[in-house]
RNA sequence: GGCGGCAUGGCCAAGUGGUAAGGCAGAGGACUGCAAAUCCUUUAUCCCCAGUUCGAAUCUGGGUGCCGCCUCCA
């Protein structure tokens, strides 16, 4: 039984610069375009930060009942793409289908679901030139030397999203790009809708000559080809809004006369020190760089969800040590089922689908039912994933206390057991904002960086044998000798846990 | 210069008219041989000034500071 969706969702739309109710062109559906990466080099936590967000819109309109199509695209051929092929001495497509690998991979390791179409320009060409040409033929495109460019001027509205007017702005553009295409330009806003290719570079067959696609008639085409001729909901990070989905929009919506996309979303940045992260001032970490330094993906998601999606976010390692310890917690609460449910009588941990939605009695759950509605209420107030995570953070604080005292081997009461409904509702609505419990079965922080290590065998001998050690000594109550292994293992980063009975745990840091 | 955004405790961060969510850190307590971990408890009047209002972090006006876009960019 799907539900119907719930329709109470309200939405900053970049469009008209205010929050307005979520409703879809076509009940119970929703289109979306995201503007995808450009694939020249690995992805960083600015990235990671936009994608994150836009797969919660994505996991919380399906939860609400929406049948979602997703379509976000590649743009493999471009300047960086094209020089970074040379400097390797390989293909464009070389550079371009190692960086796709590794956009997924590291996608799929933040849990962010795959769109459910990827095109790329490279093999949309067909569209783009399509594109053009209707442009051409509305006398909204001219050629020069080669390129052809959309004439602003033709344009109705230009500007409207970025709050840009072309009559009144000084030709600021002038002395920042290249003065050959300027001289080209009628206007200094106009932009290439396609570029004759230079000697040696890879071109496409066009009846303007060989060249390749500009940067914002991709979009503009793949919309059209993957979704029709205007959308539910487009999205991208703050930094597209001008020129690219300024022009995006003025492609579209001069050659089909309709509107692009009803509602424009746009993430904020993430700042390094106060400044934007970005390639180009080299202040970036990337999200790979990060995952291998030991951060779990979850703490990665969580740190970025702690902040609303438009607001600025300022990375740091303090913040992200923060995040970590967080999880942590929320993620104890949510081992709790699935290591003590024998223990506790429960039944299976369910799988963590986003569309999955429970549901709960307002008569016999009151509390849990409040803040079921506490964290829809949040979401629905633009996604404020900040005010939804604290009442993650208050339905886990019982279930982690439960998982500590089992732990120490305390047995489960009446009271404990009848937190179950509980204990679902955590998992539902944390999956809901993809996050997902990580090292089930393990107590390492970080099962994969310890199963790597070629030694652990034989260190994990030792260190038994150094417990059986300080076991004696302890009984022995030589203190100094116990506490000179705790010590020594410290030192190598192994961490030695007494509990209650005598136990002694350890964990690799 | 043009357009837009932001300013909440030691740090991060919600909250848009009725006396400040949550996370981290800190403090106290329980536990421990001591630790660590864990659990419990606890910590703010919201950049400045003026105004509107019975009442403002929340509205208005004026400051100050910071950031983004205007060139490729998530």
């Amino acid at each position: 039984m799907s539900k119907q969706p719930q329709n109470s969702l309200h939405l900053f739309n970049s469009l008209h610069r205010r929050l307005e109710l979520f409703e879809p062109l076509e009940t119970g559906k929703v289109s979306i375009y995201c503007c995808g990466v450009t694939v020249y080099d690995l992805c960083h936590l600015g990235h990671a930060r936009s994608y994150i967000a836009w797969d919660v819109l994505r996991r919380y309109l399906r939860w609400s009942g929406y049948a979602v199509t997703f379509v976000q695209n590649y743009t493999d051929i471009d300047d960086k793409i094209l020089n970074r092929a040379a400097a390797e001495g390989t293909s464009m497509e070389v550079v371009s289908d190692r960086n796709i690998e590794a956009y997924e991979a590291d996608m799929a390791l933040l849990n962010i679901l795959p769109a459910d179409r990827m095109p790329r320009a490279t093999r949309c060409l067909d569209g783009i030139r399509h594109l053009i040409a209707e442009l051409e033929a509305k006398g909204a495109a001219y050629s020069a030397d080669g390129d052809v460019y959309f004439a602003v001027a033709k344009a109705q509205g230009y500007g409207q999203l970025s709050g840009r007017d072309p009559n009144d702005q000084q030709q600021g553009a002038s002395g920042r790009t290249s003065s050959s295409e300027d001289a080209r330009k009628q206007h200094p806003f106009d932009f290439a809708l396609w570029k004759g290719s230079k000697p040696g570079e890879p071109s496409f067959p066009s009846p303007w000559g060989p060249g390749r696609p500009g940067w914002h008639i991709e979009c503009s085409a793949m919309v059209r080809q993957e979704l029709g001729e205007t959308i539910d909901i487009h999205l991208g990070g703050a930094d597209l809004i001008f020129p690219h989905h300024e022009n995006e929009i003025a492609q579209s919506e001069t050659a089909s006369g309709k509107p692009l996309a009803r509602y424009w979303l746009h993430n904020g940045m993430v700042n390094v020190g106060g400044t934007k992260m970005s390639k180009s001032l080299g202040n970036f970490t990337t999200i790979r760089g990060l995952l291998e330094s030991g951060v779990s993906a979850m703490t990665l998601r969580l740190f970025v969800l702690q902040a609303h999606y438009r607001k600025p976010l300022d990375f740091s390692a303090e913040a992200l040590d923060a995040a970590a310890t967080g999880w942590k917690g929320l993620n104890a609460a949510l081992l709790l089922g699935e290591r003590q449910q024998q223990a506790l009588g429960w039944a299976a941990a369910s799988a963590s689908d986003p569309t999955s939605h429970g549901q709960i009695d307002p008569i016999e759950e009151p509390w849990l039912s409040a803040n079921r509605d506490r964290f829809t209420a949040a979401m629905d107030d633009d996604l404020n994933s900040s005010a939804a995570l604290a009442v993650l953070f208050e339905l886990a604080r019982p279930l982690r206390a439960l998982a500590n005292r089992l732990e120490r081997g305390d047995a489960p009461n009446q009271e404990d057991r009848s937190l179950e409904p509980q204990w679902q509702l955590l998992q539902e609505l944390t999956a809901v904002l993809g996050l997902r419990p990580e090292g089930a079965g393990a107590s390492q922080a970080n099962p994969e960086a310890s199963a790597n290590s070629g030694a652990t065998g034989e260190i994990q001998a030792e260190i038994q044998q150094q417990i059986e050690a300080r076991r004696i000594a302890k009984a022995a109550k030589n203190f100094v000798e116990a506490d000179r292994i705790r010590d020594e293992f410290r030192a190598r980063g192994i961490e030695l846990i007494d509990r209650p009975g005598g136990l002694t745990d350890w964990i690799q840091r």
